[in-house]
DNA sequence: ACCTGAACACCGTTCAAGT
DNA sequence: ACCTGAACACCGTTCAAGT
């Protein structure tokens, strides 16, 4: 139970709390707007008390990154689970989707910044979460590993490329037809 | 005719300087790394005087992306020139060698935090770059642009996961001759 | 066990002042 | 015109000290 103590960090949940509000901070300022001090501030804890939890700033993006894999692995075991017609075409445009609604997550998940570091956690939620894909879409053994290659390039790439505004909109068009006609070409 | 003297920074190359050792770093280093206090130290200069060449940080890294981006559009209009026997797979091939030659460069290029300015210079050159792609492959209008986007999509995804790490090579496999067979099936 | 306060070594940026 | 020196407001991180 909790208590009603103005200084609940005490009880064993400033972890959670400061992963919930970076996830806020993230989503509205991207990765390079989210500093700890910033983010102590907001929480209303010292400086210092963040790394009680995280070694670093380094490693609670990396937290943010794991649970944006997770949330992904999520989103692709539902589309799955659903019996879509056609599995591969449904997975990409969902992958496409996850990465414009995410898109500071998605982009730090990404981030070569974290890779960088080489954290042991980001490669195994990431492994994890394009396993997921591996099983559902070879798992019959239909494709082969250059079909397979080729359609994870093209779905990525077309996330990518709308994440960093480099694919627009024309007049009349509309994104998820666009999204579609391209994926349902896989 | 360069003068012997040991401040040459009054004769007007600093800004230029500044450039050549910054595209250096951040090769070795990556965006992140790349500090304009420690440039200044390693130039030998103040750490106010980049402020007279470069409006801020911001400013020289979208001055690095531009100058990718030359480069970049120099090596697909060197590989068009060539006359490939198939343009859009040489260009796709030269797109993805270009990315692991220049990975840092190449990041910094498509990098969120440039874009997220809404530095005009940048978006200037990118689209010149693309523009070249366009006309090489879209100028006979052979292609229509759901067929270009996929190409692009695909050859750029292709691109990303391999800076990322996330295509690793297997025992006996030759990067080369992997990326030749994805691209293949343009 | 968990957090605070103060400190250290850095940043990006500005601005008066020097040549 | 171009650069310096010193300052300001920030960082990430560490560490002794408090409860």
């Amino acid at each position: 139970m909790s208590t009603l103590s103005n200084s609940p960090y005490h009880h064993g949940n400033l972890r959670q709390t400061i992963i919930e509000v970076a996830l806020k901070i993230l989503a509205r300022e991207g990765a390079s707007g989210l500093s700890l001090r910033d983010l102590a501030r907001v929480v209303g804890v010292s400086p210092a008390a963040p790394y009680r939890h995280f070694d670093s700033r380094a490693a609670l993006l990396e937290a943010l990154a794991v649970t944006g894999f997770q949330r992904f692995a999520a989103a692709m075991q539902e589309v799955v689970s659903s019996n879509p017609p056609d599995p591969l075409v449904a997975m990409g445009k969902t992958y496409v989707l996850f990465a414009l609604d995410n898109a500071n997550l998605f982009r730090l998940m990404f981030s070569p910044d974290l890779k960088k570091d080489g954290r042991p956690g980001l490669k195994m939620a990431a492994d994890a979460a394009f396993e997921t894909l591996r099983s559902a879409v070879g798992g019959d053994g239909q494709m082969n590993r250059i079909k397979a290659l080729s359609a994870w390039a093209k779905v990525h790439g077309l996330a990518v490329l709308i994440l960093d505004g480099q694919i627009a909109i024309r007049a009349g068009e509309d994104m998820e037809a666009l999204i579609a006609e391209i994926i349902d070409s896989l």
